[in-house]
RNA sequence: GGCGCGGUACCCAAGCGGCUAAGGGAGAGGUCUGCAAAACCUUUAUUCGUCGGUUCGAGUCCGACCCGCGCCUCCA
């Protein structure tokens, strides 16, 4: 049984979806008017793990997540730049799905962006009025929170409790009441217009995201995710929207993810000082490895970027590509099936029951290094058979379902397949290499075996100097060496891109 | 002011009423090795922010206090 905190309610409760065997998923989704930073990708990295794990569960998962196009800001950073939303927005979108791809987080079923749906947000502004949810001010149109008494049950917060905000555009836009929200916005000067049937005007911040969800995945859905910044009002007002204008529940999950922040501080763009992806990356950082850091923190605690921390993930990962290196270079051995079985099991029941208990992580790591553990011993001993090995193998291939932080290609600078981390292959000292697992992904040039053959028979030669300088050249070229009883065993690592 | 989160070893981090307080990183000693790396073995919290209380029994529940942080119409 799958259980998950729900804001809505404030406690741990089991999880249902609305259609047996079928999630539908919102997650809220970037403002393309900067390129994101690593604050964003620990939010959708969470949202990863989330509908992985449903995946994982054998659920159906329909996943909807939005683009926001068209706001304040990517207004304000066309009109300084002289170009259009669109012009504006692209690259943004762009480097958002290639950083999607890199971080090996699977892609939604729809990515709506709210300048495409402008008709379906005034179809809803227009039950609104009917409704009398909705007024009409000076060519914008209001939500009137007066007439919604539910208004503020996600965020517990009560009307009288807050503070009469001092930004925005209280000062621009007159309401009936401070806390009423815009819906549409009256046409300004150099901002974009829609002739719509409700007048003409832009969409305010939230009508988007209630127009969109409706729109793909129904009035009613199970799970609503983001930031935790977005409880109030973003998430409050969506709540007010939707359910005033369909007369039905709107969500059954909220979930929401702490903050990322950066040496105990909060990171947020207004701060400048948040890094991007590319700026981790650049700095010699695997994708995988910046993953594992965002997945392995609980998605409601709040995680504090360092680079030691990031230092500590990369060992961490390291530790498991290591052991899964050592498997799958098992030739024989006497523990067979039936002894490594149990193991396995434990390891696979225990990582399903952690996250099932609202996508423990910890506790689920936690078990994956006990298996580790407890096998690594007989792994050094020779005792692990070929069939038990890729029993294991099989295990960590069917748990990174969920993970996704195994090795796999990854990007350069230049944007090409550069390198692979934790693959090995082994080959007889001061011989010819003569293993190549047929399975292997990635091979050595013919060059650089060479150079590692030459370095072997230096070694046999008991010609070290030669062997060391060999052994540090290729370290220099991304060739880690590392020699075993019998063998020398080749990683391609990540050098820092200078 | 209102609402909310967190303080567990050198660092990160589970545990939330009951076996000797998970796991990862880092450090120390050892095994293996030409060396290095990896791996293995041993080792690192009589104690869970502080002080009281409840209980046969408390990081775990209650109260007060001390720190750090978030939200209260830009934000993931």
């Amino acid at each position: 049984m799958i259980r998950f905190h729900n804001t809505l309610s404030g406690k741990v409760e089991a999880f249902e979806p609305v259609a047996p065997g079928l999630v539908k998923l919102y997650t809220c989704g970037p403002t393309v008017y900067d390129f994101p930073h690593i604050g964003n990708w620990r939010a959708y990295v969470f949202e990863d793990l989330l509908k992985r794990f449903l995946i994982f569960s054998g659920y159906k998962v329909t996943h909807v997540m939005n683009l926001t196009d068209v706001d304040d800001k990517t207004i304000r950073g066309a009109k300084a730049k002289g170009v259009g939303l669109e012009e504006y927005t692209r690259p943004f979108i762009e480097a958002f799905k290639k950083d999607l791809e890199t971080l090996n987080i699977l892609p939604a079923d729809h990515y709506p962006r709210a300048t495409g749906h402008i008709q379906e947000m005034v179809d809803i502004i227009k039950v609104l009025l009917e409704k009398g949810f909705a007024y009409k001010k000076d060519g914008s149109i209001y939500f009137a929170i007066a007439k919604f008494p539910a208004y503020g049950r996600l965020s517990k917060f009560n009307l009288e409790d807050l503070r009469p905000g001092s930004r925005g555009d209280a000062d621009e836009y007159e309401k009936e009441s401070v806390h009423d929200f815009a819906l549409w916005k009256a046409p300004k000067e150099g901002e974009p217009v829609w002739e719509t049937e409700i007048g003409p005007g832009r969409p305010g911040w939230h009508i988007e995201c209630s127009a969109m969800s409706s729109k793909y995945l129904g009035r009613t859905f199970d799970i609503h995710c983001g930031g935790v910044d977005n409880i109030f009002p973003h998430h409050e007002n969506e709540i007010a929207q939707s359910e005033a204008a369909s007369g039905v529940k709107f969500v059954n999950f909220w979930l929401h993810c702490h903050h990322l922040v950066v040496d105990g501080e909060k990171m947020a763009k207004s701060k400048g000082n948040f890094y991007t992806l590319e700026d981790i990356l650049s700095k010699g950082y695997d994708p995988r490895e910046v993953r594992f850091l965002l997945l392995s923190t609980h998605y409601r605690k709040m995680l504090n970027f360092t680079f030691e921390a990031l230092e500590q993930a990369k060992a961490a990962r390291q530790r498991i590509g290591n052991f899964l290196g050592e498997l799958k270079d098992v030739t024989n051995g006497t523990a067979e099936t039936a002894e490594v079985l149990p193991l396995i099991e434990t390891a696979r029941e225990g990582f399903v029951t952690g996250l099932e208990d609202d996508l423990n992580i910890s506790e689920s790591m936690a078990v994956i290094f006990s298996l580790i553990k407890s096998l690594n011993p007989l792994l050094s001993r020779g005792e692990v058979s070929k069939s038990a090995a890729q029993k294991v193998l099989d295990l960590f291939s069917s748990l990174d379902e969920v993970l996704a932080i195994k090795p796999s290609p990854i990007r350069s600078a230049s944007g090409k397949i550069a390198a692979l981390t934790g693959v090995s292959a082994t080959g007889a000292v001061g011989t010819v290499v003569k293993k190549q697992p047929s399975d292997m992904p990635n091979r050595l040039d013919s060059e650089i075996q060479e150079r590692i053959e030459a370095r072997q028979k230096a070694r046999a030669d008991k010609d070290f100097a030669l062997a060391d300088a060999i052994r540090k050249e290729l370290l220099a070229e991304g060739i880690l060496l590392e020699d075993t009883k019998d063998s020398v065993r080749w990683k391609k690592i990540v050098l820092p891109r200078t």
